[in-house]
DNA sequence: GCCGTTTTCGGCCCGACTGTTTTCAGTCG
């Protein structure tokens, strides 16, 4: 493991542990913030130790300068050692719940030694919680309610899941209202594009709280109703958690961006504030004595604090901030400059449309290119292409080419890097192919070793255009594959090979962290949809959000290039 | 635990809601 993510995952565990100790609350975000700030952060941890520069990190003082050094000789640091004899491991699981923070999780243990949730709903069950200080009725009620939420739904939802939720509300919601609703918009970590979330944020301004409120509880999708009030619900439908709060218009700016997040980017931009003597709410900037400042938009909001608007996607409170305040975020790339999608399957393989239909749907997109990169034969699950199919498809292509002239059909596959790092296609028949996609679909369970070495192999044959899925995870499923990304990083610049962001809203891999370190060394980057029908050639926005999360440019993207500019690239493999 | 500084310790984002208690602590986003 690396040490950034040993180091991060330590910190975040003793903050936990500390919280339930009851241990000073700016203490435990002193080791959450060190937590973020180390593992989303681009360079080596161990390079800062070498130079004896870590107090240099925002966030890192000499005590934990000290226990990252502890981390790197010992693996791990006495006070995480300490707390985790102490703490019992049950109730970290207990602080997940709804309506429980470490004060009651703390009382729980000590009086009624409560330590896991199964012993926490048997008190409730048998009215012992009711009893205790500052516990009543009510609280014994809504615990019970938690561990019933929790226990359905213990996993984060997938984004892509989450937004078609999100979208059947506002569709529902604008068709129940009509003109009743001004403006409706999707806010928190759906409107950042986390690859997970929690739970559904959504805004409202209407002319009356109480219609769309009463609309909330008609919601078909509905499932379970939390607290509904005059400007505020909270339900449950398909299973996800939907927040909807009503606001006035001209406050809908200030809503946006305090409920669009992060918690930690709001808290550094209030930090802001405070310098100036000025408060920043939900429903306005506010200057000292106490006039509004802005409120209306987000642009007005950061435009007054003397900053670039800065994208949902990248509002983490990390370096964001700074970089807006001297004027030098750079342009992330936006939908618009996608030409075209350069992983796709048709029903040669276990894809369901025609090479014709796919490069419809891409025209329809206003694309100039797709390449059709079916399975090779070995993936016989997915009844990949043998010589002859192959022979016949890239044919297909050329008869779809001349029609549909000037729009571009790629002949392409995506050959299997087999257990042995060899590449699953002929060599006679790689000229043929203008754009070859090398992907691992078996053997995951190697050493970290074996897969870095395996996937430099294939790399090596100097075949290779893109490296699909490098690390091979389904989110919510199944875990990446053990692999040594620097090293595939490195290999893969000498060779040409760009990496993929896959678009799949079930793996987003490279996810926005690995991305932005791949163009950090060098890379190029294919934003890829890998879509089985040309309906989800439109997936590709996940795709564009996650690279977007990364930082990352138009030019850093290979299908943001033009035709002749593409062609040349997928020639110096 | 970090940070900044009037260099040694006090402050660290802000508001709403809930439930318990009767003025506020705990939790959440």
């Amino acid at each position: 493991m690396r040490l950034n993510q040993k180091v991060a995952d330590i910190f975040s565990k003793t903050a936990q542990l500390l919280e339930i100790t009851g241990a000073n609350s700016f203490r435990v975000r002193a080791y959450e913030n060190a937590a973020r700030r180390i593992e989303s952060m681009q360079e080596d941890l161990a390079d800062f130790l070498c130079s004896d520069t870590l107090t240099s990190i925002e966030g890192i003082g000499k005590d934990l300068a000290d226990k990252i050094k502890q981390i790197y000789e010992t693996g791990t640091i006495d006070a995480y050692e300490q707390l985790k004899a102490k703490v019992p491991a049950g109730l970290i699981e207990i602080l997940k719940l709804q309506g429980i923070g470490p004060k009651k999780v703390k009382a729980l243990y000590e009086t009624l030694k409560i330590d896991s949730i199964d012993k926490l709903e048997k008190a409730a069950k048998s009215g012992r919680l009711s009893e205790l200080p500052g516990f009543g009725k009510k609280t014994q009620e809504n615990i019970l309610r938690s561990i019933e939420f929790y226990r359905q739904s213990s996993t984060r939802h997938l984004l892509g899941e989450a937004i078609e939720v999100a979208m059947a509300f506002k569709d529902y919601l604008r068709e129940a209202l009509g003109k009743r609703i001004k403006k409706i918009e999707v806010a928190g970590s759906v409107r950042r594009f986390k690859e997970t979330v929690h739970d559904i944020d959504i805004l409202v301004v209407a002319r009356s709280g109480k219609e769309v409120m009463q609309a909330c509880r008609d919601f078909p999708l509905n499932e379970a109703v939390l607290g509904i009030g005059d400007k505020k619900a909270s339900f449950i439908a398909n299973g996800i958690q939907i927040d909807v709060r009503v606001f006035p218009e001209n406050e809908f700016g200030s809503a946006l961006l305090y409920f669009t997040g992060s918690k930690e980017h709001n808290i550094k931009l209030r930090q802001l504030c405070q310098e100036k003597n000025w408060k920043l709410n939900e429903y306005g900037l506010f200057d000292a004595d106490g006039k509004v400042i802005a409120s209306k938009t987000e642009e007005e909001i950061y435009d007054k604090l003397s900053m670039q608007f800065i994208a949902p996607e990248i509002r983490e409170g990390l370096d964001e901030i700074n970089l807006a305040l001297k004027n030098a975020l750079p342009t992330f790339i936006d939908m618009e400059d996608i030409k075209g999608d350069l992983h796709m399957h048709t029903f040669y393989s276990d894809g369901v449309n025609s090479i014709e239909e796919m490069a419809h749907a891409g025209i329809n997109l206003g694309y100039s290119y797709i390449a059709i990169t079916d399975h090779s034969a070995s993936l016989k699950v997915a009844n990949g292409l043998d010589r002859k199919r192959l022979l016949q498809q890239i044919d297909e292509v050329r008869r779809v080419n001349e029609k549909l002239k000037p729009f571009r059909v790629f002949t392409g596959i995506e050959a299997d890097i087999l257990p042995d790092g060899s590449l699953d296609v002929e060599e006679d028949l790689i000229p043929y192919l203008d754009v070859v996609i090398g992907a691992v679909h078996t053997a995951f369970k190697m050493t970290k070793s074996e897969m870095t070495k395996r996937i430099l192999k294939a790399i090596k044959t100097g075949h290779i255009n893109i490296l699909a899925h490098p690390k091979g995870r389904l989110l919510n499923v199944r875990d990446a594959y053990d692999v040594d990304l620097d090293e595939v990083f490195r290999a893969a610049i000498d060779y040409n090979v760009a990496m993929e962001i896959n678009s799949s809203p079930k793996r987003l891999d490279l996810n926005a962290e690995d991305a932005r370190r791949a163009v950090k060394a060098g890379l190029k980057i294919a934003i890829d949809t890998d879509s089985h029908s040309s309906a989800q050639l439109k997936q590709v926005l996940f795709g564009v959000h996650t690279a977007r999360r990364g930082w990352i440019e138009a030019k850093d993207v290979i299908n943001c290039m033009d035709l002749t500019d593409l062609e040349e690239f997928l020639k110096r493999r």
